[in-house]
DNA sequence: TTCCGATGTGACATCGTTCTCATAATCATC
DNA sequence: GATGATTATGAGAACGATGTCACATCGGAA
């Protein structure tokens, strides 16, 4: 069931039957013909063939490293319902964290799978430099900048300062950082800065004793908490780059008796959905995933529709969420 | 730059390329030719053309109520790495736990934009049953059984069993339960009744003021366990129809100044994140979401390749994860 | 009457592939 | 040297829409 059997039903030419679906001008009379002869028939046309013709897909492609994840699929609640509301549709892609299968996705998509492209990735290479800097398609970034890209990203620097204040405002001295890998520029980099920054504006320099590097996980973060707290024992609070580490450090502490916050005061980042429910519930940072995903959305749409390339950075504020841990 | 142009390039005809990146008789001379105007020009067959012709997508759509959740967002890990080794890829859209939306998308969908559908729902209406009965294209269902259909579900019944054997065998005998909409067949119906006949089996039958109904969030567990302590003050256990729920059922009893388990024992299913978190950790049950995504990945591609329409269902076992709550 | 703008109309080319088909060349076999 | 199988080739017709363009029709104004 073609667009030339309506036509032909309804005594009318393709054309008139196209300007109907699109909007053109056809008389009273066949406008109603072919109302009725769609109803009976239940005739859709064809995406394929319309894409074909149009070159638009109505589909974004949006990569992410997994889904499976409380900051990542609240980023992806955030697009899903903005696209939707505009016609279009998500192209999921998950790369288990690999930056080659990163490259791939970019790839795949840019020939005209999709109309536009949102990369949540973690770690920028030169390649992806090299690869986004002349890309087919409109494209944004979100939860890492890179400057002359369209992105959106978070205030880690402010979240690692808030948090670093307020855990110095609480009289601690001795405070420990559990990081993770630098390549990470947003997670690794920026929070270390914000931490290391306001623990120097306090008095109190980070020394490399007090300093570990984890992978994301629970397990990680129990192993690192137990290397500092043997070199450290005079440690009375660490900050760790995720929730998900820092409840790795509780772990630990609890199991050498130590009490949190008593003894020493435990803090993450993330607002993870974990982190209101262990005990002492963990103060950490909030980010504002949802509408980081939202506003990516949002600025695709904006960009395919031709608004204007637009190459703004936004920036998403953080706000402390005080809790017991600390 | 289309396939016309690499033949001209080439000089060759436009259907030798075509058989050249397919399969056909082409020369040797010819296919070094080509090879090398391919590679200068880094052409890539349009896919929108390729689709008009083929009728083939790529495309799996999978249609869902949130992604945001623990258990959905490991039932998507688990369907995109099957996809993409496959070539296929994932159209994603979330119904925000509307019917209606969920069975837009399915309408939306069936209108060749993908090859097939897979649908993790939670509710099945008659409407469903009636627009699924003849739907155009191949389709699994997750989480649910519908006879006649194929689908990929869990054990909830052997679940409810399970955990209610576990906690009489622990000597309780004032056992309630909070369970949530019966519209739900698998989580609202087959896990309750798991309950009820095991309760009822260890010669303790499950009275209905030991009987709460909850929405799926951490807030009603809380409120529910209030109504059900508050009416039942001798209760020694509750069992909850999801972990989220028994969270909550667990904050109001430590709040009410009960000890758990001494006082009353919390057990919930699903073994989500936050029930290793909590403390006393919480006891559940291990659902394998992950692989139900695999599965009805799997099970859909076969469908596509035309293996035979495999309505057949396939039911995933559960474990009991015996913790500290009870 | 003539002219003009607004409104309608259908033929036909186009998008970039795949695939059928008719035909040619090559080689071995009888 | 005729026959047939095998390999190789390109012309051209789909696939199912959209959009351009030339042309009709029809009031109403000059």
């Amino acid at each position: 069931m073609n667009i030339g059997d309506i036509a032909r039903m309804a005594g009318v030419s393709r054309a008139a039957v196209s300007r109907y679906l699109n909007s053109g001008y056809v008389s009273d009379e066949k406008r109603e013909r072919i109302r009725r002869v769609i109803e009976e028939t239940g005739y859709q046309p064809s995406v394929m063939a319309q894409t074909l013709r149009t070159k638009k897909t109505f589909l974004i492609g949006v990569i992410l490293p997994r889904v499976n994840s409380d900051s990542i699929s609240s980023v992806i609640e955030g697009i899903g319902p903005v696209l939707q509301d505009a016609g279009y549709n998500m192209l999921l892609a998950t790369t288990d964290n690999s930056p080659v299968k990163e490259l791939e996705f970019l790839q795949i998509f840019s020939n005209h799978r999709v109309d536009g492209v949102i990369l949540v990735a973690t770690v920028f290479t030169e390649e992806h430099k090299r690869i986004l800097k002349d890309y087919a398609l409109p494209f944004v970034l979100v939860g890492q900048s890179l400057p002359g890209f369209a992105c959106v990203y978070h205030d880690d620097y402010s979240a690692g300062l808030l948090l670093t204040r307020y855990i110095i405002g609480k009289g601690r001295r001795n405070v420990g950082y559990i990081g993770v890998l630098s390549e990470d520029e947003a997670v690794g980099q920026r929070r270390f800065e914000g931490v290391r920054d306001a623990l120097a504006e306090g008095g109190i320099p980070l020394s490399p004793g007090m300093r570990e590097t984890a992978d994301f996980s629970t397990e990680s973060g129990y192993e690192r908490m137990k290397a500092l707290f043997e070199r450290r024992g005079d440690i009375d609070a660490v900050i760790c780059a995720t929730d998900r580490i820092a409840l790795g450090a509780m772990r630990y502490l609890k199991e050498a008796g130590k009490r949190v916050p008593e003894d020493v005061a435990v803090a993450g980042f993330g607002d993870n959905i974990v982190s209101g429910v262990t005990s002492p519930a963990m103060t950490t940072v909030r980010f504002r995933y949802r509408e980081s995903g939202m506003l990516a959305a949002e600025k695709i749409l904006k960009e395919i529709s031709g608004g204007g390339d637009d190459r703004q950075q936004v920036m998403l504020d953080v706000g402390l969420v005080p809790r017991e841990s600390v």
